[in-house]
DNA sequence: CTTCGCTGCGAACACTGTACGCAGACGCGG
DNA sequence: CCGCGTCTGCGTACAGTGTTCGCAGCGAAG
């Protein structure tokens, strides 16, 4: 690109370098990284794209950042900043348990890249948002009165990632199809209800079709949420 | 690589297309694959590498499958062959649920770039033995008298899959360190516990240090597993 | 014997992440 | 004011990646 420093070098035609595009830092690297994944997917972010998308060259981005795994990492922590821990008092730690849980999901759901890295990365990292957000967990299980709170907080989010990445994961797949999840379904049933019928067992696997999607994956998240919540409530002493 | 092809097109010098390697096929295109995939991980992989492994240009490879998403995918459905799901006559249905869980840890464990390409990939793809999977898990939670056997499979393997990737994610991150899961740990320690005072709650998070590391993780499984099978079992009508 | 479809493959294309070295800007001691 | 060292942006380049295309041989079918 040689048309875009001025040919005539010229102090006059120079303008005061724009500030409207605040400069380049590693927030706005993440944050501008955060964009394009929620837009195109995971596949679709590339140093240099995200460059262009900045005004700078691929090549500056590896001033803030020692590499694209770390950008991920830092995004991956960046979203973990969403996701809330209410209180306990007055509620009680089930409905803040319940409360958090839904946080993730949604989440996880606005943000469907994130089950990759997740996948990819895990939870090793130790980004200020994650250690927050399992330190009021911690907090929230310890004051509830569980005698071992770090295994109940495993259960418990290992159902909600294990769910909620599935999810994340189908909806990616849907989108990828071009097609809405209604029509997704219609299209998968006959392959699924075919390979029931070939292992000779006549199952009605899944609710009815005439529902929304959506409600139907919400009722799934919740019903399995009550279960182990349920089975993490009799671990209380009393 | 011209010296391949003998130089002198005679009859007598070639010999009988050697049979101990059993000519290019889908099957062993994917068999090979995976022993890639659990050597050297995810990122090792690339279709060149693969074809030079099997004796044949890289190009050869889409002849026999379409393109590398979808070796993936049956890579990922040729490890979910290797999941069981015992018989739960005589047993009952919670040891079979339970031997069930177990060996989807095991395996994923042993495969641990499987993580990735659930997240990924999803669950969608319907490949034969994920089904026969599923099939055989909602005869045996059919048979133990669930009213709604799909919504309970997939709070247990929400659960299991959550558990199963971020432990193998963890271990991949550990791995790749170089060093042992014991090191990894007493090196990451410093950083937990500063980052927890900060959030002035002294937490004992995690164990005491001087167990197996495997040990520790294990009987976590275990934990979360009984927690979510008594929440499930509440839900059989009696 | 001819023909046709299938299989392997070399070359090429459009990208990717990233190392390296150069150029300019900025703050600071003289 | 000058020089200077550090920091930031960037053009170039390299080693790879997934995948397409057209060509060559080979086995079976007509």
């Amino acid at each position: 690109m040689a048309a875009k420093t001025n040919p005539i070098p010229s102090v006059w035609a120079r303008q005061q370098a724009e500030p409207d595009q605040p400069a380049l830092s590693r927030a706005a690297i993440v944050r501008e990284a955060i964009v394009m994944l929620d837009a195109e997917g995971v596949e679709a972010l590339s140093m240099r794209k995200l460059g262009t998308r900045l005004n700078t060259a691929a090549t500056s981005l590896y001033r803030h950042v020692a590499t694209k795994d770390e950008l991920m990492e830092l995004a991956m922590d960046e979203i973990f900043g969403e996701m809330a821990v209410p209180d306990a008092s007055g509620t009680g730690w089930r409905v803040a348990a319940t409360e958090a849980s839904r946080s993730f999901r949604a989440t996880a759901l606005r943000h469907p890249w994130l089950a990759s890295v997740v996948g990819q990365a895990g939870l090793a990292y130790l980004g200020p948002n994650l250690m927050s957000f399992t330190e009021r967990l911690a907090a929230l299980f310890t004051a509830a009165g569980f005698p071992e709170p770090s295994r109940a907080i495993d259960t418990l989010i290992s159902y909600v990632i294990g769910m909620s990445t599935t999810e994340a994961a189908w909806l990616t797949t849907v989108a990828r199809s071009g097609q809405t999840e209604a029509e997704f379904i219609a299209r998968l049933m006959p392959a699924a209800q075919q390979a029931a019928a070939d292992y000779g067992h006549i199952t009605q696997i899944g609710p009815p079709v005439d529902l929304d999607p959506a409600e139907i994956r919400e009722g799934k998240f919740e019903y399995g949420l009550e279960v182990v919540l349920d089975g993490l409530e009799a671990r209380i002493p009393r």
